[in-house]
DNA sequence: CTGTAATCCTGCGAGC
DNA sequence: TGCTCGCAGGATTACA
């Protein structure tokens, strides 16, 4: 569900509803995630106002007022963060409720698979949370040249690099697929055989189809909502993932379907190159 | 350094 | 209709 364009359509939805509101109580769900939540960051949270929402790669930071320190979300595949009335029944599946203000309402966090994460970390002096450490530039602020270079000497396939959060940070697999196709590229190309050229064409892919997705609101595919339950609209407009046997919206050909670097993977095998 | 597979989970659709 | 099976947008780990 959740790459980067759901990840900013959750956080273009929360920053107006959540910066300045303050964090008067947390109440964990039985179940633990992925990482689990330290009882000792309640006290590290508990009175503190979120100074801002935002997103890097696909984590959500929400950045506590008058300290160094972010809650840091991940959504994994099925998570959804949402601000609900207090008195709304509480969903299936609910890990987290930060209860906001007087308690009229409240911050849940909501995971089927608990795949996702909600951490508490202090900034440090080169990243705000651990896997900032590990992870790539934005993918709007992400240089050809840089792209080349990091990608010139491998031998992985496109489909593995892109899908590689130290190299570029949001992108998943439905995005991914994307713009290979709308690059013209292969996911099975290697790394070490894409020409500068097709380097620049490929990030100048990325940011054109996450930007087109992101005014879409992101992709529904099956579980993506935000906000009161709002669907995203891209997945109308895809061209490449999950149409295999489908014909190419470019050149009519039949696209193919593999399994690559461990997912789903569908490309058109005329017009990608 | 690579790729592959398994793993954490629930939900859903396909097929019988 | 009800069952089982396989697969799903992510990230990490172990292993070949």
């Amino acid at each position: 569900m959740p790459e980067l364009p759901e990840v900013e359509t959750v956080v273009r939805h929360l920053r107006p509803v959540l910066v300045g509101r303050k964090l008067n109580g947390i109440t964990l769900g039985r179940h633990r995630l992925r990482s689990p939540w330290k009882p000792s960051w309640d006290s590290e949270i508990l009175g503190k106002t979120i100074e801002s929402v935002e997103r890097r790669g696909k984590w959500i930071l929400l950045q506590l007022r008058k300290t160094d320190s972010h809650v840091i979300v991940h959504l994994g595949m099925t998570g959804r963060l949402l601000v609900t009335p207090a008195k709304d029944p509480q969903a299936l599946h609910t890990h987290f409720v930060f209860s906001l203000d007087q308690g009229r309402d409240e911050l849940r966090y909501h995971d089927p698979r608990r795949f996702g994460s909600v951490i508490w970390a202090k900034t440090h002096d080169t990243h705000r949370f651990p896997q900032e450490a590990e992870l790539g530039p934005e993918p709007f602020a992400l240089k050809p040249k840089d792209f080349h270079n990091a990608i010139s000497n491998s031998s992985r396939c496109l489909k593995a690099i892109l899908l590689d959060q130290s190299i570029v940070a949001g992108v998943g697999n439905i995005y991914a697929d994307e713009s290979l196709h709308r690059a013209k590229l292969l996911p099975t190309r290697q790394g070490r055989n894409v020409t500068p050229a097709e380097s620049k064409k490929l990030c100048q892919a990325i940011v054109a189809v996450l930007t087109k997705a992101i005014e879409r609101k992101g992709s529904t595919i099956s579980s993506f909502y935000y906000g009161d339950g709002e669907s995203g609209n891209f997945q109308t407009e895809f061209n490449a993932y999950d149409r295999a046997g489908e014909s190419c919206k470019r050149c009519r050909t039949p696209m193919i379907g593999i399994r690559l670097a461990g997912r789903m993977t569908t490309y058109c095998p005329v017009c990608q190159i």
